[in-house]
DNA sequence: AACGCGGGGCT
DNA sequence: AGCCCAGCGTT
């Protein structure tokens, strides 16, 4: 199908020795190691997964420290990363890989695939790094560097297209070093066949690079348009009972951000004043037990918090109570909650004398 | 096959 | 404002 540059792999090892970082997790074998840094790294750059890594290898250091946690605390530790679902799959494969794998992770592709969270990517990562497996990883790097190198225009959020980059990468995989391999492709896409103003004149492919020799790169990868972004209006109500205590509710069911705490929320189909808010049948039922003293607005200017599907017009309303109300918690004790970065940006500020 | 899921950095 | 990031699970 494609032509296969004969030192295309060997080129791309040889620019990784020079040019790597160094990073904890490419230190080691410990599949363990490996697989929480596949983990946390999905959908996420280094720079940002870098510290939440050494955070859990602190909290964690052997997986069956992990497994014993609680839910509650791996979602505090993963806070501010987003993709929450990851930490609960991450838990829960810890919990599988100790109670039914004595604590040893699969070696092999197939049966890595088979734990929650990991996929495709993340099953030929782990076996390829950590098992010296022969298998292809094709992540957002890898796909930008060979639609260019070859020229594929085949949209890469497609099927076709991920079957198509695959069996390509498979083909190109260095079997004697696959691991390394994988690293250098992604680490090349990563830091030097960048998505915006790549430096192609002193790139070392620019002689067999398809795309640069037809004056192509800036038009690849081809990837189909996402849908447009969703607006959606939240009002918290920040209870303020007396002896200096507040409210969380956990958010359960589907949508963002299951299982993590916040304030009680009444959500609107437009930016509403006070009037309107109070009007509302969530808010009734929600005031029902309660007696209030008065009700403030925290920001006139809504916060727009940008989510990649949606954003989030957000007030904050500031509800003082007369009593001790039920299902409070004390102010002091809202930091060991885990909880959206919307959420906690607005307790970091408000509260920030508790 | 299409969709939903975070937050941050860069242009 | 738009794009992308060491993708995955659900529908």
């Amino acid at each position: 199908m494609h032509k296969i540059a004969p030192n295309f792999s060997k080129k791309l090892i040889a620019w990784y020795i020079q040019n790597k970082r160094e990073l904890p997790w490419r230190k080691t074998k410990n599949p363990y190691h490996i697989w929480l840094s596949e983990i946390i790294l999905q959908q996420t750059r280094v720079a940002q997964g870098l510290p939440y890594f050494l955070k859990f290898i602190e909290a964690y250091p052997q997986v069956e420290n992990l497994a014993n946690a609680r839910e509650d605390e791996v979602l505090k530790l993963w806070q501010g990363l987003g993709y929450y679902s990851r930490a609960r799959n991450l838990h829960a494969t810890a919990k599988m890989v100790c109670q039914e794998m004595n604590g040893v992770f699969p070696d092999n592709y197939k049966d890595l695939l088979k734990l929650k969270g990991v996929g495709d990517y993340t099953a030929s990562a782990i076996a390829s790094i950590a098992f010296n497996q022969p298998e292809a990883v094709v992540d957002g790097n890898v796909y930008r560097v060979l639609s260019r190198f070859f020229e594929i225009n085949t949209p890469i959020n497609t099927t076709a297209g991920q079957k198509e980059f695959k069996q390509l990468a498979q083909q190109l995989i260095d079997i004697d070093e696959p691991g390394t391999f994988n690293q250098a492709i992604m680490e090349f896409g990563a830091r030097y066949c960048v998505p915006q103003n790549p430096d192609c004149n002193n790139c070392i492919f620019n002689d067999s690079c398809k795309a640069f020799q037809q004056k192509n790169v800036d038009h690849l990868p081809v990837k189909i348009k996402a849908k447009p972004i969703k607006k959606r209006f939240f009002n918290y109500l920040v209870v303020l009972s007396k002896n200096e205590h507040t409210m969380l509710q956990q958010r359960t069911g589907k949508g963002i951000w299951q299982q993590l705490y916040q304030f009680p929320l009444i959500e609107t189909s437009e930016e509403v004043n006070l009037r309107s808010l109070t009007k509302h049948t969530q808010f009734q039922t929600f005031c029902k037990n309660l007696q209030i003293d008065t009700i403030s607005l925290f920001n006139e200017t809504p916060i727009v918090h940008k989510l990649s599907h949606q954003h989030l017009s957000t007030r904050f309303w500031i509800v003082e109570t007369l009593e001790e109300n039920e299902n409070t918690i004390p102010i002091s004790n809202v930091k060991d909650y885990a909880v959206p970065v919307l959420i906690a940006d607005f307790v970091s500020e408000f509260f920030e004398n508790y």
